[in-house]
DNA sequence: TCGTAATGCCTACAGATGTAGTCGTTGAGG
DNA sequence: CCTCAACGACTACATCTGTAGGCATTACGA
């Protein structure tokens, strides 16, 4: 047995699964948060229960991507990874697996899928003046 | 028997996984091809063994992902999923999930992520005049 | 003709994931 | 001071995924 668990403060190593990356996007957009409070914001949409999100909150914290802070008898929880890093990771992912890590061909494929709006195109436009400076 | 189950032709229904997406690859280069051919193109490069090939070949065939065509002894593996289908749900469930469904963010986040390299760039600069026509 | 290597089918199994229940404990209101 | 509702820890369990082994069959070379 022996290695058993946490030690390294192994920062964002595990992989976040999809339901516990709908629970991250509820405290990334406010934190810290009880339990209660994560629920109250995803219990309904996704139709879970109290229990699951305690689950995925506590998955969670094994992987280390959220803190706990004990607030009288409860959890206050906060993320550890910001959302930009998974953001960043998960986007690279995909970058990888389907475009040979190019981006240009991703943005090929959102273009010929027309999956970009006028704004899209204009928003992307102006990104592009800017990084030319 | 053969054929077992099959029965409606759902066309992409369940999601393919990742090392399923690793054979799908091969075949989506060239096709048909035999287990052992697919084995040839993928166990060397991700340590797996036949075996484990035609477990993930026979689960794709089972999602409708793939179709059999008898050639004496073997099967010939071809994809009934397009590349660019495949391609195109995946982009559109990480631009939903984490960037509004909208792409401009994503680029944005590419080109934060200094993601792009000066070709991405060029290459995209070109995409857009040609959008814009 | 016959053995055999190769092939597909079924089985296996550990770990991850989705979803939820039980239970012992404890803070806070009465 | 005592009860009870709420909270976290632990348990549960079906399914999916990654990875592979065993078995029955059969096309083909000797």
């Amino acid at each position: 047995m022996a290695t058993k668990t946490q030690a390294v403060p192994e920062p964002a190593g595990e992989r976040i699964s999809d339901a516990e990356h709908a629970v991250m996007e509820v405290l990334w957009q406010r934190s810290p948060q009880t339990a209660a409070e994560v629920c109250e914001s995803v219990c309904k949409q996704r139709g879970w229960s109290i229990p699951t999100v305690k689950t995925l909150l506590s998955r969670l914290v094994q992987k280390g991507a959220l803190a706990t802070k004990p607030d009288g008898r409860r959890y206050l929880y906060t993320p550890l990874i910001a959302r930009a890093a998974y953001v960043g990771t998960e986007s690279r992912r995909l970058v990888d697996r389907l475009f040979g890590g190019r981006a240009a061909p991703l943005f090929a494929h959102l273009a010929e899928a027309e999956a970009l709006t006028a704004d899209d195109i204009a928003e992307i436009e102006r990104l592009l003046q800017e990084m030319k400076k």
